[in-house]
RNA sequence: GCCCGAGUGGCGGAAUGGUAGACGCGAUGGACUCAAAAUCCAUUGUCCCUUAAAGACGUGUGGGUUCGAUUCCCACCUCGGGCACCA
């Protein structure tokens, strides 16, 4: 029988199917390990080959650890509500679900030929109602709750309500909650809240006509789409993240993730720890105290202006009388700009003159405050003191208006430009003068403290996420508005589904698409019109795989405290500042309310690097149809077109597929090279426009899904971006072949039950040995690599032994599980290689023979010691001093050292 | 600009202080075959050389630590990724 894997993959996921192998159930008696995919959005392309890189990486560990005897959870689901089931449904009113449900249907049938081990039992759809039931409870949850500084966590609203009916909370006297109306009794939570809802500067984007989240645009460009995004004031739906700075910034350091990774996170947090300082100011013959963040307090003496954004709420009493109609128009230029317009324009330095002044606290010296884009309303106060001596952004700003420079670091040039480095002796700074920048900074925040000028702060650049998009194909809020007052849906009465609408588009007065609903209320009052992001649904499906048909719970508490957190996740580093932040959030705060008993959702994270395209040219002489290779290019006049890669073989043309590719060279010519058509290449994103997809199937349909999985491991390290080029692929199929031959002579059943030898026990431990450690490192081009040379040695050895190859499927089965069940139902087992064991591993049959180290002195061998291939290093120092002969040469005690490698001596160094 | 990460044969990559280039691809030669496919065997870092032996060189560049450095330290160059008026 030859190795027929399109047969051996269809019998072997059909049997999976049937027995429900990879069905998961809790088990006490057994030690669980979760093992989870960032799962897809279900994209209209279907998946090529790079998608299943961290699937396949993670079905490997998934089967090793349940060979282990772990309890292995490893689910898949579909993160489906998105942006482009909705455009599309825009351009062609087709109801979003219908192309979601049609994208899923492929994606399966895709996922299902690569023979992954999912418990397909535990699918989660986040457009499901039964599922977002569960997003929606969560955010009521988050609108009931706020968070409590004292403990460090989110509490019940109630509890701060009944705080505020006795005793008031900060500037809330009890008198005014006691007195207040109801509209005014919710406008008071909402700065509590932990889902809130509030005014603040948003990214409108037009062409999605929605609100975009910091991560959701990238060079004020929307990722998805690419349109242009601007800086808008609108009353939005938020989550109060914020809160959760310090703990996300602080409990990365217990997660077994990549440092790059947790770079990227505690950037995005960007933690600062500085002075709030009180500026007195002076407008006429008002004055108004303002408060500015700087983390420079130490630099106070070089303060010559003040600068406010011109969003900040400090303009309007700051403006001067007889300098309103210019600011005004500074104002009106900085808001019509988009966010890509001030960016691309860094160096273009505005600002307008308040016409008031500002007392430095500190010299008591008179100062000009002006207004500038560079200063932003988010960050700190939106004001700040400026010293232009020691801070490039100032510095630009005191050359542009010719405001003056002040050193006050000893020596430092700054003719040319500011002195940024936190280095040097401080000087023209009165009580500071003398002091290193880093002694400076603590003694001037003492001072400031002393004084009572301010306070120390610590500022982070982590923005609430606002939470509301304008966009139909979300989960609905279940707000409604009972005289204006947002309230919440009953949580018996969710989930609050998503209305049939005519059109996808905003309605005609510019309201959200859910605008256009018949009847869109609750208890007879308007519900919230936006939907929620795409990260709500994201933020804790993990949670929801553990109890994924649970009706009455999230989670439950039975199903949680087993399950834990996520062992392994694996995933692309695009979700950084996104949903692993969310997630970790979200995850927080149910784990403060007490739902969850694990406050980090994902304990290790892997991240897979992306598989590149590697396309494929042909080279046109200019001006005919004839085409030259590659390597005799340079010889002619050519232009350079991309060739579908399915029609190249190895970077080798076929000559009749390209004539029948488009009717245009259906007539080509060809200047071959030693008879052949040699393409040129190049590593590009996989893309459609350059014909460089490679879709799995088609891999499959070639070479098998177990050699899809070897090679995609095979490629090099999993964490690496490297492209996809088919010219190993032969190698691990060859490889396949191989082992399949070790069982099978075309119809012969080779196997025996003889004894192994010792050279066979020591192939296979070796492999064992290997295996055990490479899988845990993630290193599975080297598992492969290992499992090779034991199969070439096995081959060498004829080795046709039951002890040996039975041991040998199982290692197999986490690589190429579909040939590994093949070979061990014929080897009599009735059921699945997934139940069993991994074998044991025993060093002993590894341990080498005898070796003769030569022992030299002054470069002429003096004689040898025989010693176990095995031995340390130090064991072999030791019997090397220890002889007598070495006495003999060197004299007693002189061996300073004896250099050891495995298999020789190096050099004895001797006093 | 700031913060990470990486530079090794024709190619993907291995070795994390101890024989650099495992394993695979590609290439060359050979066996089997009428032939092809498949399979198997051998060679394959560079230089010197008819070949071999022997030798020298060799992990981006320059220095350092060490008996010994791809590996550790310093500086630089190049590439990749992230952040970017965050005071």
């Amino acid at each position: 029988m030859d190795y027929n894997f399109r047969e051996i993959e269809s019998k072997w996921q059909k049997y999976w199917e049937d027995n429900k192998t990879y069905k998961t159930v809790e088990d006490p008696s057994r030690p669980k390990y979760y093992v989870l995919d960032m799962f897809p959005y279900p994209s209209g392309a279907g998946l090529h080959v790079g998608h299943p890189l961290g699937y396949i990486a993670s079905d490997i560990f998934s089967r090793y650890k349940r060979l282990k005897g772990f309890n292995v959870l490893h689910p898949m689901g579909y993160d489906s509500f998105g942006l482009p089931a909705e455009q599309y449904a825009i351009q062609t009113g087709q109801h979003p679900e219908v192309t979601t449900v049609r994208n899923i249907a492929r994606y399966r049938e895709q996922l299902d030929r690569i023979g992954f081990c999912y418990d397909w039992d535990r699918e989660v759809r986040t457009c499901d109602p039964a599922y977002y039931k569960w997003t929606q409870w969560a955010f009521l949850k988050m609108f009931d709750s706020w968070y409590d500084p004292d403990l460090d966590k989110a509490r019940p609203i109630s509890e701060l309500v009944a705080r505020l009916e006795k005793e008031g909370y900060e500037d809330v006297s009890a008198e005014r909650w006691n007195a207040a109306s109801p509209k005014e009794k919710s406008d008071i939570l909402m700065r509590w809240r932990i889902a809130y809802q509030g005014e603040t500067t948003v990214n409108w984007c037009e062409g999605l006509g929605t609100v975009l989240a910091n991560d959701e645009v990238k060079d004020g460009l929307s990722v998805r789409g690419g349109f242009p995004v601007e800086q808008k004031k609108m009353t939005q739906w938020q989550l109060r993240v914020s809160a959760y700075a310090e703990r996300l910034l602080s409990s990365l350091d217990v997660l077994d993730w990549t440092d790059s990774l947790k770079e990227m996170q505690r950037n995005w947090i960007g933690k600062s720890e500085g002075t709030e300082v009180v500026f007195d100011t002076v407008n006429g013959d008002k004055h108004l105290p303002i408060t500015i963040f700087t983390t420079r307090v130490d630099t106070i003496y070089g303060v010559t202006f003040m600068v406010l954004a011109p969003e900040s709420e400090l303009v309007g009493p700051l403006t001067a009388a007889g300098r309103e109609a210019e600011v005004e128009a500074y104002l009106q230029e900085a808001r019509k700009k988009t966010e890509r317009e001030r960016i691309s324009e860094t160096k273009a330095v505005t600002g307008v003159f308040t016409g008031s002044y500002g007392i430095n606290p500190v010299t008591g010296e008179k100062i000009p405050i002006w207004i500038s884009e560079y200063v932003l309303a988010g960050y700190g106060t939106g004001a700040i003191m400026a010293v232009p001596a020691h801070d490039s952004r100032d510095y630009a700003f005191a050359r542009k208006f010719d405001l003056p420079i002040v050193p006050i670091i000893e020596g430092c040039d700054v003719s040319q430009e500011s002195f940024d480095a936190k280095e040097g002796i401080m000087c023209n700074s009165g009580f500071l003068n003398g002091l290193d920048v880093k002694t400076a900074i603590e003694r001037a925040k003492d001072y400031v403290e002393e004084k009572g000028l301010g306070r120390r702060k610590t500022n982070y650049r982590l923005r609430d996420a606002i939470f509301s998009r304008q966009r139909y194909w979300g989960e609905p809020f279940p707000i409604y508005f009972k005289d204006g007052i947002p309230m919440p849906v009953d949580e018996k009465d969710l989930p609050v589904t998503l209305p049939e609408i005519d059109s996808y588009k905003p309605s005609p007065d510019g309201q959200p698409p859910l605008a256009r609903a018949k009847d869109w209320t609750y208890k007879g009052y308007p519900l919230e019109k936006s939907t929620m992001p795409g990260f709500a649904g994201s933020s804790a499906y993990y949670l929801r795989y553990m109890d994924p048909h649970n009706d009455s719970a999230l989670v439950s508490p039975e199903a949680d405290g087993y399950w834990k957190s996520v062992d392994l996740y694996v995933g692309g580093t695009e979700h950084a500042t996104g949903h692993l932040i969310y997630s970790r959030f979200w995850n927080k705060f149910l784990y403060d309310l007490g739902y969850v008993c694990e406050d980090e959702p994902f304990r290790k994270l892997v991240n897979q690097g992306m598989i590149q395209g590697r396309s494929n040219f042909v080279y046109r002489v200019v001006g005919t149809n004839t085409f030259v290779s590659n390597g005799l290019k340079s010889g002619y006049e050519t232009t350079e077109i991309h060739v579908d890669i399915n029609i190249v073989h190895n970077d080798k043309l076929d000559l009749e597929a390209f004539k029948a590719w488009r009717p245009e060279f259906a007539d080509a010519e060809f200047i071959l090279e030693n008879g052949e058509y040699i393409c040129g290449w190049a590593v590009e994103k996989m893309s459609k426009s350059m014909f460089n997809v490679v879709n799995p199937d088609v891999v499959c349909d070639t070479y098998g899904a177990d050699t899809l999985r070897l090679y995609e491991m095979f490629l090099g390290p999993i964490e690496q971006s490297k492209p996809w080029d088919t010219k190993g692929i032969d190698g691990v199929n060859r490889f396949l072949k191989k082992f399949w031959r070790l069982f099978y002579d075309r119809d012969a059943w080779l196997v025996t039950d003889e004894k192994a030898t010792p050279a066979e026990l020591k192939a296979l431990h070796k492999l064992i040995g290997k295996e055990q450690e490479d899988i845990e490192a993630f290193s599975y081009n080297t598992t492969i690599s290992a499992f090779m040379i034991a199969v070439n040695d096995l081959t060498a050895l004829k080795c046709t032994k039951r002890e040996i190859l039975e041991p040998l499927v199982v290692l197999l089965s986490p690589f190429a599980p579909h040939m590994a069940e093949e070979l061990w139902h014929g080897l009599g087992h009735e059921g699945s290689v997934a139940d069993a064991s991994f074998p044991e591993y025993v060093a002993a049959y590894t341990v080498e023979d005898n070796v003769t180290y030569p022992v030299s002195f002054n470069g002429k061998t003096r004689f040898t010691v025989d010693m176990p291939k095995s031995a340390a290093p130090a064991e072999v120092e030791a019997a090397v001093r220890g002889m007598e002969q070495t006495a003999r040469y060197v004299g007693e005690g002189q061996i300073v050292k004896v250099i050891v490698v495995p298999g020789r001596i190096i050099n004895i160094v001797v006093k």
